[in-house]
RNA sequence: GGUCCCGUGGUGUAGCCUGGCCAAACACGCGGCCCUGUCAAGGCCGAGAACGCCGGUUCGAAUCCGGUCGGGACCGCCA
């Protein structure tokens, strides 16, 4: 056996007529004549029609018809030109066939439990569960190839720009900022833990006081939080990190990255320099932070116009210091009732206490002028309807970016094929949590804008920061900052922050204390390569794009993990289990 | 922590709203037989689900109600 040298099944063309070739792979699908047998031939490079000829190998053809899908086998043939007429153009090996003389079949295989196409769509949890013949399909094997793609062009780009590949421990020191860690027992330390990295952050920037000057790593992060449709618990990131840089060299190097990437991997040019956008002006527009600008609809504030009206829920809503946000439904007219309710169920359900619409049933409450103002922000036509959400402002921004999806998709709105790449920046260094209290926008590494200083005590949430993100189609792709490379204003965040000194110590004393011996400033970016790859395949499922997902509810259905530890293995960490009250899910 | 959707043979769906005609239909797949140029091969025949699980309502439940388990979408959360 040696097929290691053997060509591939699927890169077989005319210009092979004539070789004698030996072929591993898996039968894809069996057509029997009774007397001529054709299989197709699968492996990673695609398919090959191989046909069993009783006159020419009986034995061959006897064994070929015993041949069931999914077996392995091996096939020894003459590569030949396929008889005029019978080619087929929707195969890249069509125009040939290879004609067995020899058949032995390696491995049998039961009958899957789908079928192995990329056409047959499998209950999400079956292919979980037999994730292994999941990948076998076409689709996901040019999934796991285009993958290899992105963060091997990652690689060389990296290297080309003088970037070092510096690999960061895996076992880190837990944090409360951020998102919550996975942590693992330390034996011989009981009762203290190790935490899985969120990211290799402060590393990196200890990496920059080490004087590496240009750091990489595709690292992989962990961070035990709910999940969404973008979101997987595991995720693989480029991680860059340089000193001596400001924002405008950031952009300029992962633009430039991203036109090498779209062009070796997708065949794309990519315009740059890309545009920016300010991520409040993204807020109020588009609803989010991470807009998909393939599409038009504007989200306009209405607040101003209403103050004075008689509709009670949109006064009601201001008087307690929540806005009015607008969008027109291009051609909504002709929205049916059961549409609109089928949009308030999305409002709804995203915590808006109700959506209205404009003509509907609050126009007799609110006067001529108001309505005129209201299509006028909407810049609503004839045929336009208009939807309102009143409420506070964050609940009314995530509500209408919710609709503004929606509606692009009802209305088809999105230019599917279209790359629509844009910096999010400048942000804001604070933000206010839901319970009222400052907390940061990105993390508290971020450097404030020097220009902005004056306001750091009076006005924090009018600090602008060096931070920034990049989407693409409604995908974050890629966030970064300049950090604070100043002991004194670092630790002046921290307490703005609300953390006591001796917390400051405890949690980041080793980076305060690296800034003390000579440190460059320095910044840096991260670019989740999960949601990249969901932008360049445009699958809206980040499960497609990773080789063994988990589930939503972080489970492992191939490998049925967590499991329970073994009791002995517990005792030596020193860990006792107390059963949740409720079963855990 | 919360809201919503889904769960019917191996797979995908229909049926469920308006309970009985449903021990359940269709397609693919699967098994057998026939067939020498097909490629979603074709023809004929056949097997296969008591409708996730538990409980309730009812003369009667896949269909209604409650709970539970599993999958998914979203809000919160995700520096």
């Amino acid at each position: 056996m040696s097929g290691f040298t053997a060509p591939h099944c699927g890169s077989l063309r005319a210009a092979d007529v004539g070789r004698e070739v030996e072929l591993y792979g898996w039968v894809a699908r069996r057509r029997d004549h009774g007397g001529l047998i054709f299989i197709d031939l699968r492996d990673r490079w695609g398919a090959v029609q191989v046909v069993f000829n009783p006159a020419q190998a009986q034995e061959a053809h006897a064994t070929a018809s015993e041949l069931r899908s999914e077996y392995v086998v091996r096939v020894r043939g003459m590569i030949g030109r396929r008889p005029q007429g019978s080619e087929n153009p929707r195969m890249a090996t069509g125009e040939i066939e290879v004609t067995a003389s020899e058949l032995e079949v390696i491995s049998v295989a039961k009958t899957p439990p789908f079928q192995i196409e990329d056409e047959v769509d499998a209950d999400e949890a079956t292919r979980l569960k037999y994730r292994y013949l999941d990948l076998r399909r076409p689709r996901m094997q040019r999934m796991l190839e285009m993958r290899h793609r992105v963060v091997n062009a990652m690689h060389r780009y990296m290297d080309a720009n003088e970037f070092v590949e510096v690999e960061t421990p895996m076992l880190l020191k837990g944090t409360p900022e951020g998102s919550r860690d996975f942590i693992v027992p330390s034996r011989l330390h009981p009762g203290n833990f190790f935490a899985l990295p969120q990211s290799p952050q402060q590393l990196k920037q200890l990496l920059m006081v080490a004087g590496v000057g240009r750091y990489y790593q595709i690292a992989r992060c962990l961070r035990d939080e709910d999940l969404r449709a973008d979101r997987v618990v595991e995720i693989t990131q480029l991680d860059v990190e340089m000193s001596f840089c400001t924002e405008e060299d950031v952009f300029a190097l992962i633009e430039g990255l991203w036109v090498q990437v779209w062009n070796e991997v997708l065949g794309t040019q990519i315009t740059t320099p890309l545009p920016r956008l300010d991520v409040q002006q993204s807020l109020l527009r588009y609803g989010t932070d991470k807009p998909d600008l393939r599409y038009e609809l504007d989200i306009a504030d209405v607040s101003d116009a209403l103050r004075e009206t008689n509709a009670t829920i949109f006064r009601a809503a201001l008087a307690e210091g929540g806005v009015v946000r607008c969008l027109a439904v291009p051609g909504g007219r002709d929205m049916s009732r059961r549409e609109l309710d089928e949009l308030a169920l999305i409002a709804k359900g995203a915590g808006a206490k109700g959506l209205a619409w404009l003509p509907g049933p609050l126009d007799k409450h609110m006067a001529e002028g108001e309505l005129a103002a209201i299509r006028s922000a909407a810049r609503a036509g004839e045929d336009d309807l208009v939807l309102l959400v009143a409420d506070r402002r964050r609940k009314a921004e995530t509500v209408m970016g919710l609709l503004r999806r929606e509606v692009a998709r009802r209305r088809k709105l999105i230019r599917e094929g279209e790359w629509k790449f844009t910096w999010i920046y400048p942000m804001y260094l604070f933000e206010e949590d839901d319970q009222g209290k400052l907390t940061y926008g990105h993390h508290p590494f971020t450097s404030p804008w020097p220009q902005d200083m004056h306001l750091i005590d009076t006005q924090p949430y009018a600090v602008r920061a060096r931070a920034y993100d990049c989407v693409v189609n409604g995908l974050e792709i890629a966030g970064g900052s300049i950090r604070i490379h100043d002991r004194a204003l670092q630790e002046r965040v921290f307490e703005i922050l609300g953390m006591s000194r001796e917390r400051i110590h405890e949690q980041f004393g080793h980076l305060l204390d690296a800034f003390e011996y000579g440190v460059p400033p320095h910044g840096g970016i991260a670019s989740g390569i999960d949601r990249l790859m969901m932008a360049m395949t445009g699958t809206d499922n980040i499960r497609d794009v990773v080789p063994f997902p988990k589930t939503q509810s972080h489970q492992d259905l191939m490998l049925g993990a967590p499991s329970p530890a073994d009791p002995e293995l517990l005792k030596e960490l020193h860990i006792q289990v107390v059963p949740p009250d409720k079963p855990a899910r």
